[in-house]
DNA sequence: CACTGGCGAGAACGATCGTTCTCACTTCCG
DNA sequence: CGGAAGTGAGAACGATCGTTCTCGCCAGTG
């Protein structure tokens, strides 16, 4: 395992350093010694700090939304089911040790202001994700407006379970998730 | 207005700075220069850095909620009615210039894991809002867990504009709460 | 074998940060 | 008047950060 490439070892040590204790609070030499590389081969590959940060942020945006994608396509199941498998899947991640809310959201507050690549990284993240659920709503045949609604839920569920250390959050968004969506659902065939 | 008391012009300037561009990027020395005061002063009245972000935190959380109940309570009307005047309320703070998101989810997410007085600072925070929320919903005769659910629309409400850079993220979670509102209200007297 | 080029390990560099110190000057009080 | 105490303005200090450089070593090539 320690002998995977180095931009992947690099990569997880970042991630989990930036992840677990913010990007500014990390310094480039906490990443070479987690990482086990030299220092020139860590600016080999990433020539500074913010290419590292961008790195980051797009690899974890693209493991992010495919653990979702696999889990709710896992779930089977009419598409508002797979709606609310989203929420399970929030609940599972908001056990996981080390949970510390959305990675974009936090690295959006410490840095969104001053570093454009990362307020366009989490813009898109929450597009992409914000897209998703339009499609599952789509799918299962609600109005426009409730893909809003249900981001929203689950935005909120995202950052409470960090700020909170509770994962229950999980459930209360599936829960409204579940009464906005089949409200919705009701008038329609 | 420039001869305020100093410890006003120092929060003020602090709040201002560490709010616009995020705690670690703002050094004492911008505090000392936006304020007018002298290196010695701002170290008299706050003896670290620490401090002094301690006391920007809990100025902003009483302003804050202090705003919210004057503004609900202003509305008047039902306790429904003052529900959703909070999302009223969100989609006015958002618009503001220089909105940029929650300052507890902000500093939670950069020093969060570092400095226990912040995520204390931003528990406490989030606990007194949904506090608030589940006396609004009481008094309005919700079930328990409809307040859950609308703390979770504004939290994510107040993320998804922060990223967006969109205010329309209270509207969209004034009609969620509406519905979710309305539909916990129907089987009730 | 001689030599060139890349490597690991870590020191070095310049900038910046939080915090403290210096120093000339004022102000108050006997 | 004289000196004790406090002030403003900013330099100074030690630590840390991002980034680059040095140096001894090894491999491969002619």
């Amino acid at each position: 395992m320690e002998h995977e490439d180095p931009r992947t070892r690099i990569l997880d040590a970042a991630e989990e350093l930036f992840y677990g204790q913010g990007i500014q609070a990390v310094g480039m030499d906490a990443v070479r010694t987690a990482s086990g590389v030299t220092m020139r081969r860590l600016y080999q590959h990433f020539p500074s700090k913010n290419d590292l940060v961008e790195a980051y942020l797009q690899r974890r945006d693209g493991r992010w939304r495919a653990s979702l994608a696999v889990h709710v396509s896992r779930a089977g199941g009419t598409p508002r089911d797979q709606l609310l498998a989203v929420f399970d899947w929030l609940g599972q991640w908001f056990a996981e040790p080390g949970f510390r809310g959305c990675a974009f959201v936090n690295s959006f507050g410490e840095l969104g202001a001053t570093t454009p690549v990362v307020a366009a990284a989490a813009r898109h993240h929450k597009e992409e994700f914000s897209g998703y659920l339009a499609g599952l709503a789509e799918a299962a045949g609600a109005p426009p407006g409730t893909a809003a609604h249900l981001a929203l839920l689950a935005e909120g569920a995202i950052t409470t379970a960090a700020v909170h250390g509770d994962p229950t959050a999980a459930a209360d968004a599936r829960e409204a998730a579940r009464l906005l969506l089949d409200a919705a659902l009701a008038g329609r065939p």
